[in-house]
DNA sequence: ACATTAAGTGATT
DNA sequence: AATCACTTAATGT
């Protein structure tokens, strides 16, 4: 059982979580939930991280948010508590390993314990927050921020300034063009505040 | 050496 | 900001 849970979750329901939760591994690029999915388990995700996307009519993908290891997908728990479709799609970003919680079980954890109920609440709050931001960047079309930011992101995911992106990666991400990124890119470079390669860009001042 | 893919750029809408 | 068309550079076979 993960230790930073111990902090976390009170000792009967860590109990509870390794009696029912099912261990689960995925390798990089692996769809996890695709989108019309049923939802039936709620993933506590242990290690790596996944990338949730959002899908318009066209079957253009953009990315949304990153789930990190010890968080949990807000998006599952509205869906499968009300046992509807999934809206998104969720894709593995790295080696990743996850519990699955059978919805009925964490539906009476949220009466019986309060740190659960606590833990839920917070990556609500914590995911509404994130995705008014990103709402915010798309409204007000600022892409040039939200690059900034994507790069940022990836960084922090890595944990290295050197990212192995493509040009064009970074436009389905965004949902624009590459010849946008490109120009973005150009821009950014002459600022010096990154350098570009072919396939890899290298963030110095960002 | 040749084909393929990534990236750079001017012009147009 | 998006699209087109074209060029240049890097990589794979």
């Amino acid at each position: 059982m993960n230790i930073k849970w111990n902090h976390i979750f009170e000792p009967e329901l860590l109990n509870q979580i390794e009696k029912h939760g099912i261990l689960t591994k995925a390798k990089e690029g692996e769809v996890i939930v695709e989108i019309g999915q049923w939802i039936k388990q709620i993933p506590l995700l242990i290690s790596g991280s996944i990338k949730v996307y959002r899908h318009d009519n066209e079957g253009n993908e953009i990315l949304l948010y990153f789930l990190n290891e010890n968080e949990t997908c807000a998006m599952t728990f509205t869906c499968c508590m009300q046992n509807q479709v999934s809206e998104v799609k969720a894709v593995a970003s790295d080696e990743i390993e996850f519990l699955l919680i059978p919805t009925d079980v964490m539906d009476k954890w949220l009466c019986t314990y309060p740190t659960w109920k606590n833990f839920v609440m917070n990556t609500m709050k914590n995911r509404f927050n994130e995705l008014l931001r990103t709402i915010d960047q798309i409204a007000f079309q600022n892409l040039d921020s939200r690059l900034e930011n994507y790069l940022k992101e990836v960084s922090k995911q890595s944990g290295s300034k050197l990212l192995n992106v493509s040009h064009e990666k970074i436009a389905q991400e965004l949902a624009t063009s590459r010849v946008v990124i490109s120009r973005l890119l150009k821009k950014l470079e002459n600022d010096k505040k990154l350098l570009l390669y072919r396939t890899q860009i290298r963030l110095m001042t960002l």
